[in-house]
DNA sequence: TTACATACGGAGGATGCCTCCGTTTATCAA
DNA sequence: TTGATAAACGGAGGCATCCTCCGTATGTAA
């Protein structure tokens, strides 16, 4: 009864549930890094010492792993967004993001194409992470237009994606400078005033 | 001797070879506007009536096949691209180019992803269709830049690669609309005058 | 008509996806 | 401490796909 009453003190979480939890996101982190989101999940879950079939149960879809692994960066990311929005006047802070967005997508190989997973497909796997994404790029969006220095008849995201599609195909230094280069482009195209 | 003399004449191309070949690039056509540049190889070869040997012989890579499936729109990308520089001015030649290959990748579905294919990518297969678009959009920009109404740092290329970054993600009227509205963003973004 | 270069086709080995279910084990109450 | 049991484990198995390899068939030229 007492149980049923008080449903999130039901029953510890099992130690090695938790044990392998942890496992295979490390495991996956470098696995998406080195090879992209497109990486073997039974080889993520050999290289863990798990079974495939614990793999599945933990993280039902690629994509559920895929938010896990990136959750934490998604929130370093939001953080930033909120930073920059107190300390920066709006297009700055914009232009700033966008920057730092570009960088992650350098320094994690793999997270542009996280990032699209995350951000585009099928809506009904729009999970939190896509969501804080969103957001964060929503309210710096907003900020910037009602400021009067841009205007924007595009879905925000999709300037996440524009970048996205770059980084993802020329990787290395070049793709993140070429990727750099588009971002004053884009703040340019959306500018109200030069 | 005279066949090591003249190596292009040395045997006439076998009549179930080019039927084939034929064949299976129809095919091909169908079920990448169908489900995408990711579509079952076996399926194709199933469907064209051929052994899967067979469609391997031909084209050797998924990549090559692609680029045979293409060929014909890039050509098609490439005589536009020549029409507009002669009838527009420089910035509305590369405006109405652009917004002609989201329509491609639009009608196409597959397309930008084939695109991306095509024009991204490790650098050794950057066939003939890839050269060809490349030559296409570099002709466009160098004269918008040659008449001082544009600049651009970044790889002319990496236009087409945003809008295909938006395009692939979001399919349907909307994804349209959004590449679209991002032309208009990237040649106001690259503009020196409004 | 013959000989052979050329092309065909699919079996086969490898890998990956995901589900299902028999077995094991950590936890909790007695 | 000792069951009882819910929870978790793990991997076999069915299916799809990739790509290679090689014995067989056939079009072409002499």
């Amino acid at each position: 009864m007492s149980e049923k009453d008080n449903p999130t003190a039901a029953r510890k979480v099992r130690a090695d549930a938790e044990r392998n939890r942890v496992r295979l996101l490390e495991t996956a982190k470098i696995a998406f890094a080195e090879k992209g989101s497109g990486a073997s999940l039974e080889e993520i879950a050999r290289i863990a010492a798990v079974g495939i079939g614990t793999l599945y149960r933990h993280y039902p879809t690629r994509d559920a792993l895929i938010e896990a692994v990136y959750r934490n960066e998604s929130e370093q990311i939001m953080a930033a967004a909120k930073r920059l929005a107190e300390e920066r006047a709006p297009v700055d802070a914009l232009r700033e993001w966008l920057l730092l967005c570009v960088d992650y997508m350098a320094v994690k190989h793999g997270m542009a194409d996280a990032l699209n997973s995350l951000v585009g497909g099928t809506s009904d796997l729009y999970a939190t992470s896509g969501v804080q994404i969103k957001k964060a790029i929503a309210m710096l969006v907003d900020r910037a237009i009602a400021s009067g220095d841009i205007r924007l008849d595009i879905e925000p995201l999709d300037l996440l994606r524009a970048l996205a599609g770059v980084a993802t195909i020329a990787t290395g230094p070049t793709g993140t400078q070429a990727a750099k280069g588009l971002v004053d482009i884009l703040i340019a195209g959306i500018s109200t005033r030069r």
